[in-house]
Order: C-alpha cells, then sequence, then structure tokens
DNA sequence: TTCGAGATCGGCT
DNA sequence: GCCGATCTCGAAG
C-alpha cells in the first residue's frame, strides 16, 4: 500500500534530456486511483530529432501535449483500439518522452485482473497497451501532471535499481530509425515484455 | 515455439 | 485512403 502515498518524483528530473530520463525511470512507480505499477522497460523518443517520434513532423491536436513542460502525461490511441502512455522530458518545445512499455503491477493486482482476467499476473502490464489497460489510463488522462501528488495520474518514487541491471537495445515496433538503441529494461524481469522487431502490415484482399 | 493475419479506427498525407 | 510506438489467436514447424 506504500506505493500510492509515496512521494511523487520532482518535476526536475523530467527536465534533462531524455536519454538520462528514461533509464532512471525503471524501478519508479505510476499509479492511477487503487492500482500502481513498478516501470520495468522504457523507451525514448526524441521529438524532431527522431523519426519515429510522433512529434518528428511537428505540433498537431494530438501530440500537443509532447510540445508542453515535462512531467506531463502523453496518451495516444492507436491500431484502432488501445492506448499507449508517454512522459514529457527536456525543455518545452523539444517534444522528447519516454514511452511506458512495461511495469509489474505492485498494488491493486485485483483491479488489474478484473480489466485481464486471463493469464498470469505477470503479463497484466507486459506490453504498453497491456499497462494502460492495468491502470486504466485512456484519452481522458492526456496531460496529466504526473508530478502533482494530487494527479489522478502520477509517478511517484520506487526502490533503487543497480546500474548493472540495465539493459539497453533497439526500439520495437517502429519503422524508422529501429537501430537506435533508445530502449531499457531490467534484465530477467519477467514482466519485460518479448522482443518483436518491426513487421510491416499487408493488407486484406 | 515461431509466424502471420485479423481486429478496428483516428490521424495524417 | 493508408497505416500505425499492439495484442491475440490459430496454424504450422
Amino acid at each position: 500500500m506504500g506505493e500510492l502515498t509515496a512521494p511523487v518524483l520532482p518535476r526536475s528530473f523530467f527536465d534533462r534530456p531524455v536519454l538520462d530520463v528514461a533509464p532512471q525511470l525503471l524501478g519508479a512507480i505510476l499509479v492511477h486511483g487503487d492500482v500502481a505499477v513498478r516501470l520495468t522497460e522504457v523507451e525514448a523518443y526524441d521529438g524532431a530529432n527522431d523519426p519515429a517520434s510522433h512529434a518528428f513532423r511537428g505540433r498537431t491536436a494530438r501530440n500537443a501535449v509532447m510540445f508542453g513542460p515535462p512531467g506531463h502525461a502523453y496518451v495516444y490511441f492507436t491500431y484502432g483500439m488501445h492506448f499507449c502512455v508517454n512522459l514529457v522530458c527536456g525543455e518545452q518545445g523539444r517534444a522528447a518522452a519516454v514511452l511506458l512499455r512495461a511495469g509489474k503491477v505492485v498494488a491493486g493486482v485485483e483491479h488489474a485482473r478484473k480489466r485481464r482476467p486471463t493469464g498470469p499476473d505477470r503479463d497484466l502490464a507486459r506490453g504498453p497497451a497491456r499497462l494502460t489497460k492495468a491502470l486504466d489510463v485512456d484519452r481522458a488522462l492526456d496531460g496529466a501532471d504526473v508530478c502533482d501528488p494530487r494527479s489522478p495520474l502520477r509517478i511517484v518514487e520506487g526502490d533503487r535499481v543497480p546500474s548493472e541491471a540495465l539493459r539497453v537495445g533497439p526500439r520495437v515496433g517502429i519503422s524508422a530509425a529501429a537501430d537506435r538503441p533508445w530502449r531499457w529494461w531490467l534484465d530477467g524481469d519477467p514482466t519485460v515484455s518479448a522482443y518483436r522487431p518491426h513487421t510491416p502490415r499487408r493488407r486484406r484482399p
């Protein structure tokens, strides 16, 4: 139950280059309502300098939050059925953000199970869309200030992660700049999503 | 265990 | 129209 009341990360934590922030988010805890998830896998996206970023082609209504101040959540809808959540990093206007890819449910497991009745608990937040499902995060939380202790969606301090437990590698599910090693995860953690290289979809006949 | 296709729709070219 | 920062299920190896 301590996860739900732990202190939020300060905004200064996010007001730094995204490549510094991303690996340090591992072990931190995302809280929404009665559910808390300890992050085990993240990816960095660097705004206008990153062809794989939603912000690469400039500001739109959808990605506007990324261009705002750090420490806010960018929630988007994709594949006609999934939500994913990012945390905005770096100087305002750079539009850098960290995609939260996976984690372990450390509080409110019974609520998360209700939303995903089948499968083992370690799969509850294993993958970016599963993570938002476990936490019941959707479009309504786009722009939420995760550094505000009164915010419904917030990021709080977790345990310290030893640097030797960090692993780094290529990002998942993207076609552009797929070679950049901007994905970090906790070595050997069962809640880390399985790596699948990007495969272009074919249209049905 | 690995692979591929279907689901499903908003955003952008 | 086209395609996606995904997930699931079923078929094949």
